[in-house]
DNA sequence: ATGAGTGCAAACCGTTTGCAATCGG
DNA sequence: CCGATTGCAAACGGTTTGCACTCAT
């Protein structure tokens, strides 16, 4: 078993649970995967180490893995419910954690950044898209 | 009604599609929402407009306007499903179009960014979100 | 007049919950 | 041993589809 592994089924002692075999099976997929997977994916490919694996514990098990910070939850283009009417042009939005008030940013300084991305990767950039979390003037002014 | 109501719906007729209550009534919440609406929302404020509005109304419109370009969807926190192993520190991703592989970028030159973005809009920017896309490497030859 | 657009009901699919059986420390 | 963990089946909530009726042009 790889190092990364065992850290990572450390992590799991170490916050008092059981380090089972659906649960290892679900590291060992998550470990090489090239990508970010999906609940079925991540049952689909766990199965290659533990048959029997169900989707149920899937999803428990990722929650508690967030809980501890093991996994991170990618975003990803489809299942995500919100609309707003599109504004011309290209812009971001800064989103309040309270009232999830928004503001649109206007113009994208982020041009330098991704063109060294570009290089950095091979990747040719096809778009972007940032979302900036605050509080805003009003619940900060609430907060005290 | 507002003059940016009359372009939206000039939009509809432009595209050929007909402007019923039920779409005046959707157009009329995006107008006067201050945040991202989901579809069940949208359902409601536009039921001040057109009572008899409904759900399955909304998402069609929704999808119409989507490929008209009129609304953009904006990516919640919740319900986005990926799940990566997280890594140590801060890291943004760029995603392929075409296969998903996801390579991630260390570092974060977004801080003087930020730092503008709260000045501009007062917020007290808590944390961001960024995902870039594009075609791997890999991909760009398959496309020759 | 006539096809685009609508609402309803039902199908669908991913996620969550209740529960009895099982496993790991 | 004993509670944490599991899988199953059923419930659940949001989204999509089939269909007959209605409306905008």
């Amino acid at each position: 078993m790889s190092e990364r592994f065992d850290t990572l089924a450390q992590h799991f002692r170490e916050n008092g649970h059981k380090l089972t075999q659906p649960r290892q099976a679900i590291l060992h997929a998550l470990l090489v995967a090239p990508k970010p997977l999906s609940p079925a994916e991540i049952q689909e490919q766990g199965q290659v180490f533990y048959a029997d694996l169900g989707l149920v514990t899937v999803y428990r098990t990722l929650e508690l893995m967030e809980e501890m910070g093991v996994v991170r939850t990618v975003h990803l283009a489809d299942g995500c419910h919100g609309y707003a009417l599109a504004t011309p042009g290209h812009t971001h939005h800064v989103v309040c954690e309270r009232c999830h008030a928004v503001v649109e940013i206007f113009g994208c300084e982020l041009g330098e950044f991704l063109q060294s991305v570009a290089e950095r990767t091979g990747y040719q950039i096809t778009g972007h898209w940032l979302e900036i979390a605050g509080i805003c003037a009003n619940c900060q002014q609430m907060e005290k």
